[in-house]
RNA sequence: CGGAGUAUAGCUCAGCCUGGUAGAGCACAGCCUUCGGGAGGCUGGGGUCGGAGGUUCAAAUCCUCUUACUCCGACCA
């Protein structure tokens, strides 16, 4: 992708609406635009990195089994009701009427149409366990929005619903979306930390919330600093809490092992019984041709707040620093003299050999050299290919690391093979 | 919903106190010179001063009302 054609509105101006980090540099990058308090229009650079996102979650919740799906974001308040949380709901909830006067709403979360999907289809023991998934736009009209799209009213949601025979295969289920959620938010480059939870809105006495470490989170975590270091099974069992329900004096950690930090929740995973299938009347016939009420599940993880929280866990005075894994495009390459027909042709070289092997935003524009490095420093591509008259006399062009803002000199020839052969090691392991 | 603040060009802001009919930097368009950390010169385009009402010969400026946005608190992926 030619940056000249990539529809990336960078700013050096710090906006004045923007106090954190992530709001600041999601701006900056011209990732966002704002229209209204709370919600966002997501452009490219943005969308490439939440579809990334998107794919691991996909991965990580197929291979639990769980079936992507899309349910409305517009429901009729009739399902609402049976569930008894149209009323409960409260404010958040947006309410709409359509032509014919007709009460609908805007999804804030989906248990009550995935339940009701549910038991139009499933009449049997034979169809549990089943567990059903979307990664969807959900509308909860916030108090206060704030800090950009981390507490966005409009966001994007992984939300899931699941559906078992008996506590047992709940809990199994529960357990294997935990494990799932701790494998994805590390493929994400995060380290997760699994806090004991209040069930909330979602109702019933199971339930973690997952948090990210970051300076500028809205809770304070209290863990065990085992929890940094220990294999995901473990993790269930390890210590941490939230500051609301921390208490030094009840707590079994002791006073050298116990770390506290903010954290930013990115997860939420709720076990539920029967509340929904027994309100909703949601049942299938057991083997004995008894009626039970599913024991349901249901798992969130925030998408649009994930790439702010990334952010706010990998960034530097000079911009963004992306975890490869989610990064908008693999390398930055700078062509800082467009002018000069040997740094062309060597930036066009790489440029087209690495077509359709790495992705490669490719910086030709005829601004100054100064904002050209700036950019690619500010939109945080975790490698930079720089290409300058002063080394491209020798037959040299500079390969960065992002992150360790390590700078090494190399041939053209050695730069596309690193790339070329997945080895993105500069002292080439 | 309580408390605090802001609203003037695409962005960051000055002008307001002390009314006289709108400015800077950046960005944008053209030409030229440049080029290793957001360049320099010349030229040019761009604003119902958030909105409504009032005071006045005259309102960005003073008064009243209102809307939007931001921040602090209670709620949440």
């Amino acid at each position: 992708m030619l940056f000249s054609n990539f529809f990336a509105p960078t700013s050096k101006d710090v906006p004045a609406n923007a106090e954190i980090a992530s709001h600041v540099l999601m701006l900056r990058s011209g990732m966002i635009s704002q229209t209204a308090s709370g919600i966002y229009c997501w452009l490219p650079l943005a969308v490439r990195v939440m579809e990334k996102i998107e794919k691991i979650i996909c991965e990580e919740q197929d291979r639990i089994g769980a079936q992507k799906v899309y349910f409305t974001t517009v429901q009729p308040v009739s399902l609402w009701i049976e569930s008894g949380r149209y009323d409960s709901y409260g404010k958040e909830m947006l309410r709409l009427k359509d032509r014919k006067d007709n009460d609908f709403l805007y999804s804030p979360t989906n248990e009550e149409q995935a339940t009701d999907v549910f038991r139009k289809y499933v009449k049997s023991y034979r169809g549990l366990p089943v567990m059903f998934y979307q990664i969807h736009w959900k509308f909860r009209d916030e108090i206060r929005p704030r800090f950009g799209v981390m507490r966005g009213r409009e966001f994007l949601m992984k939300d899931g619903y699941s559906f078992d025979i008996d506590f047992a295969g709940a809990k199994k289920t529960y357990d294997a979306v935990f494990r799932s959620y701790v494998r994805t938010f590390r493929r994400l480059g995060l380290t997760p930390i699994p806090v004991q939870a209040d069930s909330g809105a979602m109702g019933g006495n199971m339930s973690h919330e997952f948090q990210i470490l970051a300076a500028t989170g809205e809770s304070t975590l209290y863990y065990d600093k085992k929890l940094l270091t220990t294999s995901d099974d473990e993790l269930m069992t390890i210590f941490a809490a939230t500051d609301e329900k921390f208490d030094h004096k009840t707590c079994q950690v002791s006073e050298k092992d116990l770390m506290s930090s903010k954290g930013i929740e990115v997860g939420h995973i709720f076990y539920f019984g029967t509340k929904y299938s027994k309100s909703m009347g949601a049942f299938v016939l057991n083997k004995n041709g008894e009626k039970i009420y599913p024991e349901m599940g249901s798992y969130g993880i925030g998408v649009s707040r994930l790439v702010a929280a990334i952010i706010e866990s990998s960034h530097d005075d000079r911009g963004i620093i992306w975890p490869e894994s989610v990064a908008p495009f693999d390398l930055t390459l700078l062509n800082l003299h467009p002018r000069d027909d040997r740094c062309t042709i060597a930036a066009e070289k790489i440029y087209e050999t690495f077509c359709g092997h790495q992705e490669v935003l490719y910086d030709n524009r005829d601004v100054s050299v100064g904002e050209k490095l700036a950019d690619a420093d500010l939109m945080g591509m975790p490698w930079q290919i720089i290409i300058g008259s002063s080394n491209i006399g020798d037959g040299l062009v500079e390969l960065k690391n992002r992150k360790t803002k390590e700078i090494v000199k190399m041939s053209l020839e050695n730069v596309i093979g690193k790339f070329m052969s997945k080895c993105y090691c500069p002292q080439n392991c």
